[in-house]
DNA sequence: CAAAATTACTTTAAGCCTAAACAATTAAAG
DNA sequence: CTTTAATTGTTTAGGCTTAAAGTAATTTTG
């Protein structure tokens, strides 16, 4: 009895596809949620900041973060101050900026971070092992194209 | 440079795909929520509740709201008291159960609410439109897939 | 019936998120 | 240079969301 399960038939097609797209994401999106924090003890915009700087060990800045996880920067500004206080990422100075900062792992950032994204795939690769790699593959492509679209239709509306 | 446009090669398939359809419904939601605020000064959530409503002219039950929407129901309370406040729902009493409200929209709630959705049906069409009508119904057969996947995949962890 | 368990809803504390306003610094223009 | 504009990060106010605890009413059980 989830949101999209009472789709009417008067519904376009797009709305349909719309409302189980979201279904979706949001029952996986809750399970990793759910098993950070049980397992983790921790939320899933830390672990998501802490996967962007594990790609980037010299460190990135607010700004950077921000864009990269699509959030405002303000919003960055807390979650990484409660990565500070927790000794999984700190503030160094970026020479010759003095407004910026470049946020990196520590090392206890960095080893936390390597157990939880190896469990982190598990529950991801075990959310879609319902689908046969040829299946996989065209859902990749598929959502490729709508992906496409949405960035062209920004850019249209501006 | 959105978080999946820097998926690694050595990701799995599976967290390649889920990256992606973060992305995509993150850009569709992002934008839907943007609309709904700048062209009728509302938000998501009171746009989904109602449209709940809108599907049952008698009301509904707190309770029926939490499960249809996938939240908990403290949530529903809030969102429930803004539109209340704001005149386009009401709670009714309910026959032999003094614990329990029926919610239903007001007439203003029917006829505000019935506007946006016109609109709300455009913008998800105009999303989804790169799509040819054979491509929309392959997504939607996966997806549908993946999401009764999830359903059984809960029902195993419990 | 009376005690115990369940159900329906609300409240609370904490975190995430945004838009907008702010401070500080740097870059650009004249 | 110096004024102006743009950039970087933070703060603030408000809304959504959850888990957990609390209240009141109903149902179940003995």
């Amino acid at each position: 009895m989830d949101m999209e399960a009472q789709g009417h038939s008067e519904h376009s097609g797009a709305l349909r596809l719309w409302l189980r797209m979201l279904t979706c994401s949001q029952l996986i999106e809750k399970r990793v949620r759910n098993n950070l924090r049980e397992q983790f003890d921790t939320t899933l915009p830390r672990f998501d900041l802490m996967a962007q700087l594990q790609r980037h060990p010299d460190g990135l800045k607010m700004n950077e973060l921000s864009r990269r996880m699509m959030v405002t920067s303000g919003n960055i500004t807390g979650i990484t101050d409660q990565l500070v206080l927790e000794g999984l990422v700190e503030r160094m100075e970026v020479d010759g900026d003095r407004r910026a900062y470049r946020v990196r792992l520590t090392k206890l950032g960095r080893t936390t971070f390597n157990e939880m994204a190896q469990q982190h795939e598990a529950w991801i690769v075990s959310a879609f092992d319902v689908l046969s790699p040829r299946e996989l593959n065209a859902l990749h492509a598929l959502l490729g194209k709508v992906k496409l679209h949405q960035h062209t239709a920004i850019l249209e509306a501006a």
